[in-house]
DNA sequence: CTGAAGGTTTAGTATTTTCTGAAACTTCAG
DNA sequence: CTGAAGTTTCAGAAAATACTAAACCTTCAG
């Protein structure tokens, strides 16, 4: 398989952002070929495609579906593995974060809840623990706001991200009906 | 200087999440000594505390300053260079998303447009378009959100995220007025 | 059964990235 | 000026990561 200059484009930069983002290149190249394919596809175009090894493509492919971004599919009468990626952009970044959350923020809200456990044994630490509740507390808030905003349907985030800063006229008005009441 | 234990295990964890975020090690490291700091710190007691050779620091703060996650202070009577991290973390997550936003998001969005602004020679080329533009569409209103939320009061983003999905009811009830007008 | 087709694992190689020590540069006190 | 204190740059060493080929599984048609 050949790709059309335009998704050559787009897999190469896919395959930088993702080295940028902890991802390596050949994964980041493999999520824009599957995320562009009209039709599910089997590893070995994705190695055709790309020039990588058959057991590079394999290895890549795990990790995809390790973060849930890739999906496995079998067509009748192939044996063949074929890889389609979810094409809603809302639930494919929701799936991200979710995995994001899962892999990076739990254990480090984890480790700051246990140091802010222990009683700081002279100033210089006690200044320290406080920017550690700092910063849990921010995690913290915005990891629960997340989980909230995310049992939210797509269209009505899409809705609520389209207002943008006139969300805030309409928390102005809130409070004064509520104080009214 | 020594680092505490639950400050060594900050510093440590902050560097293993780093590298999971594109930071190396060594700069993550640096940066969360920096944050814990109570005082400016200057590059000889960062290099002592966590074992890296002067050079290796010099480049870390160089990056970190190129972040802005970092300032650079002059202490009166010392020649040497002091580092202190700002420490409201809704300003540090602003910085960050800023900086994110100028050196990846941007260039992504302009490698989009330039795809879109092509015309596709076929059908595989017609669907891959399509998907381009759903994720072009997508990160331009999340930006274009980001950018809006931004310029809101720390409070007020905080007060909106204490809301979470109770945010939903508020948009219903402005659906409803909207509608008796 | 057998072997062909597909997929995975592994062990070693290649590449990239990180890190260091030494040299070079800069600033400033004396 | 000079040299001491501080910082940066750079070239190579060291470490980490990515990549491949080959061996190894597993499944299934014949």
């Amino acid at each position: 398989m050949s790709m059309s200059p335009m998704v050559e484009r787009f897999v190469t930069h896919f395959g930088e952002m993702g080295s940028r983002w902890g991802i390596n290149r050949t994964v980041g190249q493999i999520y824009a070929l599957i995320y562009v394919s009209p039709e599910p596809i089997h590893a070995d175009a994705i190695a055709a495609a790309l020039s990588y090894s058959r057991s590079n493509v394999s290895m890549g492919l795990k990790e995809l579906q390790s973060w849930r971004l890739v999906r496995l599919r079998h067509l009748t009468g192939d044996r063949r593995e074929y890889f389609e990626a979810p094409d809603d952009v809302w639930e494919i970044f929701r799936t991200l974060a979710e995995e994001r959350r899962r892999r990076e923020v739990e254990p480090t809200l984890s480790m700051l809840r246990t140091a802010l456990l222990e009683t700081p044994g002279n100033e210089p630490d006690r200044i320290a623990q406080a920017r550690l509740r700092e910063m849990h507390d921010f995690i913290e808030l915005t990891t629960q706001w997340f989980d909230d905003v995310q049992r939210m349907e797509s269209r009505t985030l899409a809705q609520l991200m389209r207002m943008g800063s006139r969300i805030q006229k309409l928390l102005e008005f809130k409070d004064k009906i509520t104080l009214l009441k």
